[in-house]
DNA sequence: GCCAACGTTGGC
DNA sequence: GCCAACGTTGGC
């Protein structure tokens, strides 16, 4: 099973957007980065798992866990003229974009930040998440850091 | 193919 | 609001 890190932006699609979503489910729609399609097409395998992840924010943090429920297909919203997500280039034959679902398994009993995460960067090792320039909004995490972070949440913030 | 200009991301 | 990083665009 892999895991990986969605970013999102609490003002355009948080947390709590997915829990009042129907089902719980939601797909992961308007990655316009290469990098990152490619994982979203190539590389997250139904029943992965990922944080989710608040980026844009005062307090950048991972905020919950969400479940690959739908493999990697195209992204529609780039051939639908009125979406922001709109791509030209991109065409039903030859699609450029890609999107997977997921379901909200649940929140983290607290967020952990970003702040924090950096504080535990020794243990952390090479987190894609902490690399400087880092701007990919689908990032892969090790199985290793995926558990390290479950024990963060259930321990006092540091 | 090179590179400057510009836009976007995202932390602070 | 600022700035670093980095992707994209477009002239040459």
């Amino acid at each position: 099973m892999g895991y990986w890190l969605l970013k999102s932006e609490p003002q355009t699609f948080g947390v709590a957007d997915l829990e009042n979503a129907p089902g719980q489910i939601t797909p992961w729609e308007g990655v316009r980065n290469h990098q990152a399609r490619n994982f979203l097409r190539d590389d997250l395998c139904l029943g992965d798992r990922a944080f989710f992840y608040h980026s844009g924010t005062t307090n950048p943090a991972i905020v919950g866990i969400v479940e690959v429920v739908r493999a990697g297909y195209p992204d529609e919203t780039a051939f639908d003229p009125g979406s922001p997500y709109r791509d030209p280039a991109s065409t039903p034959d030859r699609p450029r974009w890609y999107r997977v679902d997921v379901r909200l398994v649940r929140r983290l009993c607290r967020s952990i930040t970003l702040a924090e995460l950096k504080r535990h960067q020794k243990t952390l090792g090479d987190f894609s998440l902490l690399r400087r320039g880092n701007r990919l909004s689908v990032l892969p995490v090790t199985a290793a850091q995926w558990a390290f972070v479950l024990t963060l949440e259930t321990q006092p913030p540091t």
